[in-house]
DNA sequence: AACAAGACCTGCATGC
DNA sequence: TGCATGCAGGTCTTGT
């Protein structure tokens, strides 16, 4: 579900509820997601104040009294809300974070392909999870020569290069359906095979698709909310993404999709060359 | 080195 | 209705 633009939504919907709150007690009641819960660190947190609230690619930054972060990934099925403290337990509910005043901060993942851990005070930079990850796409904007520079001698397929995590982080397969759909370009074409013009067109497109469906609170298919349980409203302007067989917004051709690297990919044979 | 494919796990939609 | 099949937005590992 959650791709950059969703977990950007979710950071900026829990902040402003976050930020100087409590945690009280922590609930681990699984034994991993898609690795180890270590139920002593995040028990750990218990008695200290959470002080701010980032994001790094599609983690969720929990920064902590004392230096430390919580990171929290929601792979496919993840959802993170913040609910008074009343509220039965979900069907997949993790991990809770009990907070003062009564609230609680609760994953619930029936996937399990999310994570959660404690990033040390070393920072991100000494942490196998993020050492790896390639450049944040908006801030400040990717541009035209960055990612040419970016695909230099490779010849992946267009969307798999812009799904590869390290490169550019953040854009899963809706983003990056979407991005190419509006850069005009095949998803399979090769990175090696691109001008400069259209890797700038590209960066455009991404920039673009993402920060639009920030401001519409992110795509809803079907789990993702907010951290107060609303839902997205970028499903609707999603051009091609999941619409094989549907005219294209552009050309009415119709919208084909294909397997690309296991995935689904959907373009206009027309639109996208 | 770069890339493709499979694995991880559960829920849901579809079709027989 | 009941069951089997296929598919799902993300990483991570393995093999070519």
């Amino acid at each position: 579900m959650p791709e950059l633009p969703e977990i950007e939504v979710l950071r900026r919907s829990l902040e402003p509820r976050l930020v100087g709150r409590r945690i009280e007690r922590v609930e681990v009641r699984a034994k991993a997601l898609r690795e180890r819960l270590d139920r002593r660190a995040l028990g750990a947190l218990a008695g200290r104040r959470i002080e701010a609230l980032e994001r790094r690619s599609k983690y969720l930054l929990v920064g902590i009294e004392g230096g430390e972060r919580l990171a929290i990934h929601l792979g496919m099925s993840g959802r993170l809300t913040l609910v008074p403290g009343p509220e039965p337990r979900e069907p997949h509910e993790h991990l809770a974070f009990h907070l003062d005043r009564g609230e609680r901060l609760r994953l619930r993942d029936p996937r399990r392909f999310g994570a959660a851990f404690i990033v040390a005070r070393a920072g991100l930079e000494a942490d196998p999870h993020f050492v790896h990850l390639g450049i944040e796409p908006l801030s400040p904007a990717l541009d035209g020569h960055t990612l040419a520079e970016l695909a230099r001698g490779r010849r992946a397929p267009a969307k798999a290069f812009l799904m590869d995590g390290r490169r550019v982080v953040g854009v899963g397969n809706i983003y990056a359906t979407e991005a190419l759909f509006r850069a005009g370009i095949d998803p399979r074409r090769s990175v090696a095979r691109l001008t400069g013009e259209r890797f700038a067109r590209l960066a455009a497109a991404v920039v673009e698709v993402l920060e639009e469906a920030i401001v519409a609170g992110g795509t809803t298919l079907n789990d993702f909310t907010d951290g107060s349980g609303q839902q997205g409203e970028f499903q609707i302007d999603l051009a091609v993404y999941g619409r094989a067989g549907q005219p294209c917004p552009r050309c009415g051709r119709a919208v084909r999709r294909i397997v690309q690297s296991g995935r689904s990919s959907f373009f206009c044979p027309r639109c996208q060359r």
